[in-house]
RNA sequence: GGGCCUAUAGCUCAGUUGGUUAGAGCGCGCGCCUGAUAAGCGCGAGGUCGGUAGUUCGAGUCUACCUAGGCCCA
């Protein structure tokens, strides 16, 4: 871009800017110029800071959620950059796995696996491949809008052949240290989806959702024994009613008391703490008798349905620990197939598992009864039948928390299945110590959420009976006489054995690799792959290493880029991305795979709901960026205690976001604005400079450094909302004290190097505060940036230097006092009803440490409205001396005797000697362990500072002198508050007509030409007829008096 | 039932290693404009920090228990 020369004026920039206009603006100039490549660029290989993105699905479009993220992703990355180091940004896609699937079977309007082979693998996989491409250039415009930088180019894809070889090498890695096995396990079952799903995924989001289900109590008939002759029921609880025709098993608590009840000859037994529930149920049957489960152990009964009825081992009562009595009846109905507690009873027991269930959740051979149907569908007539042969004790219904499938959100079963797992209980404690490297964000998160996550991690189900996703590299014999395993780790290898190199390693051309087995003399059976693909969890946990095809490239490259220094998500990717990192990581490299990790909470609308598109509970993001603008949306979102793991409520209206450009946005435009517009009417050129001896520019410039110190502690340990609080109180003081205070010497041309100063000054402040915020505000910051320097971009800046800053800390304190001197001033005058424009005679400010005060008495009189500013050390006239004693120091010297010292400089039983010690309750004070406050007197127009230890004291006795300059006042501000109801121009020139009572007459006349300049008056007339010759008329009350104020425009 | 988090002004949130009188923004009340900014500025009112018990000379801060809400799990 142009540089300016000497004499180049600012821009002229508006008072109201229109920040989404700049901000496009400043999108096509990065975009035209390739900044964000120059600045990845520009910083040495040899000084990195590695980011790892994580990759969102590809398929929807970004929501809050992703944006607040993304922020995130851009803000710490830029912040690095400016400290000079290299960051570079690859944009990853997850995009195999359930999403993809569902999207494409919505697509093509086919359902379920059978459907889909039907299909063919082949054109079903395009199908998920496009779908996933599908939305990519709309992620693209999205994270382009918002700033965020990102590179597209050099992006990622989890479906890349080079990414699912090294995928493949990861498994293989992990089947070699014998972390892989393949097991028979009740797992979460999605019948919708037609796959397991792991532990963790039934734990996203919302996963676990209110279901009513019926909840039955039936019988089963106990076999008569030797011992006990008579027939016995049990009572047992379930609310799976669909399990029952597979039930192979009873449990009971060996240690539990159970009750027996008789009716009518016939007994029956249930939990003794459970009876009270059953009462109803129980009637007036009569307890006979009471035993330990113990008891009933190995006794068998007779199957509620036959279809199972010549299953081994089956039909007995087993001991079980996790039974209990809290809900149900204390016995527990088993079905080995559909439970994972039952499986384990179960296989001790060495009963041969039932799975009478086919991928779609329906019913198969042998429970003829139900062939055919879902299992929730047969639940009802399956109640039926069990009331009609009045086995049927109780139905009710309960309402649970039950997991749904994340994808179809359709309600989970759980079955018994073959599938692969990761061994990861072998190295969980690894990964608990490993954890201790990382710094979270919130910092509880490490030995809370997921700290005790790892703790109870459970070997991990990464099979998927599914299709668009990287296939499990293992091939088997097809004939388990002759078995054997092959295990591939390569295209390579695979090309060694099956004698052809793929180039797409997907469904179903993997698949058709097949040759005979090796071990097989015959020469008949075939090695072919398991059909399974792998859990895209697995995929992005692999990220770290498979972006860059690592270990077939790029060795040295991952040596040097892991583990990661920055990710974040939100919180919840403490079961996602975080957790499969995290196990991976440790199998593999036995590193952490991170070092520092943000995770946020979840944006919700103002009643605390869930974002949702149905509701239309919150503003569209689009709206946003074209009303406020995504620099807005970025602070609203970042300074917001969702970074500090909690959730954000974000209104319909986005008033939140308006307050950002109200608060945030607009106060800095205007300082520059403000800038610019004098810079250009005095035809100045300023340069960065941190020597102006002048006390106001001390002031600021160490407010500058102070702010630049503390950025830097801030973003050292990730606080990014803390970052947001400390730029907001500098701008605060930058516009409302040092700048307000500054004024007149922005145009002061009789001292042309004073005047220097102060734009030096005020651009320094201002390009060094762009600098530091440039991360949390990147396009206006810029357009602010390029306005005030020749350089071509604040993200190719340095990071200043705080340390280059004076920092002159008794300076700002005595700032900060001269600001209280005036908040109390202007406090007193309050108190006592004087209003400002009324001018008082003197300010005296009483109390030590004053002469700090002395070269800012000009300000506090302008500030103020006073004739004169006084400082006194006669205390005592004004207030009374109270004791403060330093806790913090005495009370490890005290102990005990505290709270005695404390009772008594609060009732004043306290002197001070000449020494400068003071002595009260029998205890000695050293000067520096007690501090004198004072206590402002009563009756007199006086209050202390905010420290305590001075008091300012206004006179307000007022003669004939001051009376009228404040009622001067009062008719400047009653005449233009007549100027803008007429709605004149600022700089239209007026006739005026007053018609006043006699004081403020007389106030008018000695008044008379401060009036007439100030309101721009030709000609000021103190009577006549204030509505002649079509005057526009005012009226208003000052006091009990009324005045009218009649004025024309003069031509 | 267990784990984690949260509970501070009407609302949204800060609050350093325990220290006497707990802060900010919004909202509210009052006041201030014509040499940047009314989409602005100043001043003020308003909380005893969810409850109880404890540790301590001293607790918003530490401990235990309880209550309410959120998340996760059983």
């Amino acid at each position: 871009m142009s540089s300016h020369d000497a004499k180049k004026p600012y821009p002229e920039v508006p008072p109201q800017a229109r920040f989404p206009e700049i901000e496009k603006r400043v999108l096509e100039f990065w975009k035209a110029e390739k900044i964000f490549a120059e600045s990845v660029a520009g910083r040495p290989e040899s000084n990195e800071y590695v980011f790892y993105d994580g990759p969102p699905f590809a398929n929807g479009l970004p929501h809050y959620g992703h944006l607040l993220t993304g922020y995130v992703k851009d803000i710490v990355p830029r912040y690095q950059t400016l400290r000079g180091r290299r960051v570079e940004r690859r944009f990853g896609w997850d995009c195999h796995g359930l999403p993809a699937e569902m999207e494409a079977e919505k697509k093509l309007e086919i359902s379920g696996r059978a459907k889909i082979m039907d299909y063919g693998i082949d054109r079903f996989n395009d199908t998920c491949r496009t779908s996933v491409q599908k939305y990519t250039q709309e992620w693209e415009n999205y994270v382009t809008r918002q700033a965020r930088w990102v590179d597209f180019e050099n992006d990622y894809k989890t479906m890349d052949v080079s990414y699912m070889e090294s995928v493949m090498w990861a498994f293989k890695e992990l089947h070699r240290k014998g972390l892989i096995y393949e097991g028979y396990r009740v797992m979460p079952y999605s019948w919708a989806a037609e796959t397991p799903l792991s532990n963790f995924e039934t734990r996203l989001d919302d996963s676990y959702r209110e279901k009513q289900d019926p909840a039955i109590t039936v019988r089963f008939e106990l076999e008569a024994t030797a011992d006990d002759p008579h027939p016995l029921g049990v009572w047992v609880w379930t609310t799976t009613p669909w399990t029952l025709p597979s039930n192979l098993a009873l449990a009971v608590g060996p240690e539990i008391e159970y009750a027996i009840y008789r009716a009518d000859g016939q007994r029956f037994v249930i939990g003794a703490a459970a009876a009270e529930k059953y009462q109803k149920e129980i009637g007036d049957a009569e307890r006979v008798g009471t035993l330990q489960g113990q008891a009933l152990v190995g006794r068998s009964y007779r199957p509620l349905f036959p279809f199972f009825a010549d299953n081994p081992k089956s039909f007995v009562v087993l001991g079980a620990d996790f039974v209990n009595t809290e809900e149900g009846t204390g016995i527990v109905h088993l079905a080995p197939g559909f439970g994972e507690d039952d499986m384990s009873v179960c296989n001790a027991a060495e009963i041969p598992v039932v799975c009478p269930v086919d991928d779609g959740g329906k019913f198969t051979e042998p429970v003829s009864t139900y062939v055919g149907q879902h299992v929730f569908d047969a639940n009802k007539p399956i109640i039926r039948e069990l009331k009609e042969r009045s086995v049927l004790i109780r139905h009710e219904t309960y309402l649970h928390n039950y997991p749904h499938c994340w994808r179809t959100g359709t309600p989970l079963i759980y079955k018994a299945m073959s599938s692969w797992f990761v061994r990861v209980t072998d190295f969980r404690e690894r990964m608990v110590e490993l954890n201790q490297q990382i710094r979270w964000v919130p910092e509880h998160i490490r030995d809370g959420l997921f700290g005790n996550w790892l703790e109870g991690a459970r070997d991990w189900s990464i099979s998927r009976n599914r299709f668009w996703g990287a296939p499990i590299p293992v091939w088997r014999s097809d004939n388990p006489e002759y078995p054997r395993i092959d295990v591939y780790g390569s295209i390579e290898e695979l090309e060694a054995d099956f004698g052809v190199r793929l180039d797409n390693l997907h469904r179903p051309y993997i698949d058709e690799l097949v040759r005979p087995n090796p071990d097989d003399p015959s020469g008949k059976s075939q090695m072919r792959r398991v059909s399974d693909v792998l859990d895209c969890w697995f995929e992005s946990g692999s990220m770290p290493f498979a972006q860059v095809h690592y270990p077939f490239e790029n060795r040295e490259w991952f040596e040097n880029h892991f583990p990661a220094d920055f990710i974040t998500e939100y919180l919840a990717q403490t079961r996602g991305w975080f957790y499969t990192l995290m196990v991976l990581s440790t199998a593999l490299f036995d590193r952490p795979p991170f070092l520092n990790c943000v995770c946020h909470g979840v944006v919700l609308d103002e009643t605390g709901q869930k974002l949702s598109k149905r509701l239309q509970n919150y503003p569209s993001p689009e709206e946003m960026f074209e009303t406020y603008g995504a620099d807005a949306l970025r602070w609203f979102l970042v300074a917001s205690p969702i970074l500090r793991g909690n959730d954000l409520q974000i209104d319909r209206e986005g008033h939140g976001i308006r307050e950002v450009v109200r608060l945030v946005l607009n106060p800095i435009w205007n300082a520059y604005s403000f800038f610019c517009l004098y810079a250009n009417s005095e035809n100045i050129r300023a340069t960065f400079r941190t020597d102006s001896p002048h006390v106001l520019d001390r002031y600021i410039l160490s407010k500058v450094g102070d702010l630049v110190q503390a950025v830097e502690d801030r973003m050292e340990v990730y606080d990014l909302p803390g970052v947001c609080t400390e730029i907001t109180a500098f701008v605060d003081a930058l516009n409302n004290w040092y700048i307000r205070r500054s004024r007149d010497r922005f145009w002061r041309h009789d001292e042309a190097e004073e005047t220097q100063n102060a734009y030096d000054t005020l651009y320094t402040a201002l390009v060094t505060l762009l600098k530091v915020s440039s991360p949390f505000l990147p396009l206006i910051g810029e357009e602010i940036y390029r306005g005030l320097t020749d350089e071509r971009s604040v993200h190719l800046c340095e990071w200043p230097d705080a340390k280059e800053l004076p920092r002159d800390q008794d300076l700002v304190t005595t700032m900060d006092r001269v600001r209280d001197v005036c908040s109390t001033g202007l406090a007193v005058r309050r108190e006592h009803d004087v209003r400002v424009r009324q001018p008082l005679r003197k300010l005296t400010v009483a109390g030590a440490n004053l002469d700090g005060l002395k070269p800012f008495l000009e300000l506090i009189l302008d500030e103020v409205n006073v004739k004169e500013v006084e400082l006194s050390l006669d205390i005592e006239r004004y207030a009374a001396f109270k004791l403060q004693v330093n806790a913090r120091e005495l009370g490890k010297k005290l102990g005990g005797k505290m709270q005695d010292v404390i009772r008594a400089s609060k009732s004043g039983e306290w002197r001070q000697l000449d020494d400068g010690t003071v002595e009260l309750a029998g205890i000695t004070l050293e000067p520096g362990e007690y501090e004198l406050l004072v206590d402002a007197k009563e009756g007199i127009a006086c209050r202390a500072l905010g420290t305590n230890d001075a008091i300012v004291i206004l006179d307000l006795e007022l003669d004939q002198g001051l009376e009228q300059e404040g009622r001067a006042r009062d008719l400047i501000r009653v005449i233009q508050q007549a100027r803008k109801e007429a709605d004149l121009h600022v700089s239209d020139r007026i006739h005026l007509v007053l018609a006043l009572p006699a004081e403020w007459k007389q106030a008018a006349e000695a008044y008379r030409e401060t009036i007439a300049e100030q309101t721009l008056a030709l000609q000021l007339e103190l009577s006549g007829d204030v509505a002649g010759n079509n005057r526009f008329v005012h009226q208003a009350k000052l006091g009990n008096d009324s005045v009218e104020v009649g004025l024309s425009k003069a031509t």
